[in-house]
DNA sequence: CCCAATTTGTTCGTATGTATC
DNA sequence: AGATACATACGAACAAATTGG
């Protein structure tokens, strides 16, 4: 038997991701903020006392991940960066590329959240807040005729909630929604020739969207919530009968509802 | 007047950006899976017709993404990587150090989730998965008698959210009740210094887990549900009481519950 | 234990591109 | 147009880590 040498993690960094680690504590500690420039490439040099090509390493590593951006020139650097929704939303992306979701796992995330957005919405709403809703509406009109149609209403219709959720001063919660709906977004259809739409359904939840916004307005929160809930019911069975499959894909950083 | 030449949209990538990018498209083509390896380095840089550094950088893109690790040796090289619920964790986090939460915002996401996770549990749990909850319960068994006590409890409770979330097959279920769960856990308890802990307050929710059980056991997801709910609703309130806020710093990749 | 082969990791000098004045 | 200040890119050499003989 050999004594084995616990080695007590082989998790050692690279230098790169050292430096990216110390950059990072470092504005923190300054208390840095987006468009605060970092030292130039030379002084990182210096001050880390590692050769350009590691510093770059570990710049690229940060603007990877969002929080910096660097420009040429004179005036140039490298600035610190807020991550943005879309880079947040693709880097979460690349974890459920792995971790497969189905319409299912996504639609109980949905009914769970959505109906408590509505809920805490009611009455809080601008009139302006409220046209800009009724706005995203008018292509509800009329039911889906086609497949092709069903599938831009409901497109649509994710574009509404992601509306409705930028209106919410929770950044968790409009996050989440936003990312929830890219993903359904992010689907192909691969419905059975001779399925038809289902006009009922969809009738069923045409009107919906006018008496969210009657409660939001009237703020009855109650009553939003559960507009809001009967609908994801809909929409979830809608789904099914469609037999649609989320894709698996890694996000693009572009594509956004 | 100068005609003015349109740049489209100056967002033009870095070449390493672009060279990442192109790696990733490659791996999702050919449907590389997590352990496969990549091209070693000089086949890249044959391939991309880029040099050593430029390539380096743009696995260092992906690495920092967690989509690939890079070992050093014989039979070493770049190889595909699942990313990791950690990395995933620390990513998302940096969007939020930005983005500030509040005590609030993460609630209103745990109170809507959990009561759904646990009605969702309710008569799918194993023996063995009952008796692993129980485990982790027992630090329960008094209340709180400091400032530092109660902290500790309230982590521990986190643990056991995190622990059931773990029993869920939805794996954006299971993300978001850690992920939240992290949020708080990394806090701290600024409390005025003559405030005593509320007792009553603990009392009401000591049993909570034993009744949750006993509903997950014999499959009461009704139950299940109004227990969470009111459970989350009491912790709310809690942390109020203790006057807690958040921290704002970039979470460390390995601090997991 | 040492040596050799393989692959990533790091350094440095130089040259190029880009934006500002 | 030219000078300046900055990031960006290249190439060759060397270092470190891992594996197998």
């Amino acid at each position: 038997m050999q004594p084995v040498t616990t080695r007590a993690i082989p998790e050692r960094l690279s230098r790169p991701q050292q430096v990216a680690e110390a950059i990072k504590s470092w504005v923190m500690a300054k208390g840095w903020r987006p468009g605060d420039r970092l030292p130039s490439e030379a002084e990182l040099i210096d001050r880390f006392a590692m050769s350009k090509g590691t510093i770059r390493e570990a710049i690229r590593i940060l603007e990877a991940q969002g929080l910096v951006k660097s420009r040429t020139g004179p005036g140039g650097g490298v600035f610190v960066h807020q991550v943005s929704e879309e880079r947040a939303t693709a880097l979460l992306g690349n974890y459920f590329y792995f971790e497969h979701l189905t319409i299912d796992d996504v639609y109980q995330i949905r009914k769970a959240l959505e109906p408590e957005l509505a809920a805490s919405l009611a009455g809080r709403l601008s009139d302006a807040q409220l046209r800009a809703l009724e706005e995203v509406m008018t292509c509800y009109d009329a039911p889906a005729r086609s497949a092709a149609e069903e599938r831009d209403q409901h497109i649509a219709s994710l574009r509404f909630h992601a509306l409705l959720a930028e209106m919410s001063e929770n950044p968790l919660m409009r996050f989440l929604i936003r990312f929830t709906a890219n993903m359904l977004a992010d689907i192909t259809v691969s419905r059975k020739l001779y399925t038809q739409p289902n006009q009922e359904l969809w009738a069923s939840g045409l009107d919906y969207q006018q008496r969210l916004i009657a409660a939001l307005r009237s703020g009855d929160s109650a009553a939003a919530r559960s507009i809001l809930a009967e609908h994801m019911h809909n929409a979830h069975r809608l789904m099914h009968l469609q037999e649609t499959v989320l894709t698996q894909r890694f996000l693009p950083e572009s594509k956004i509802i």
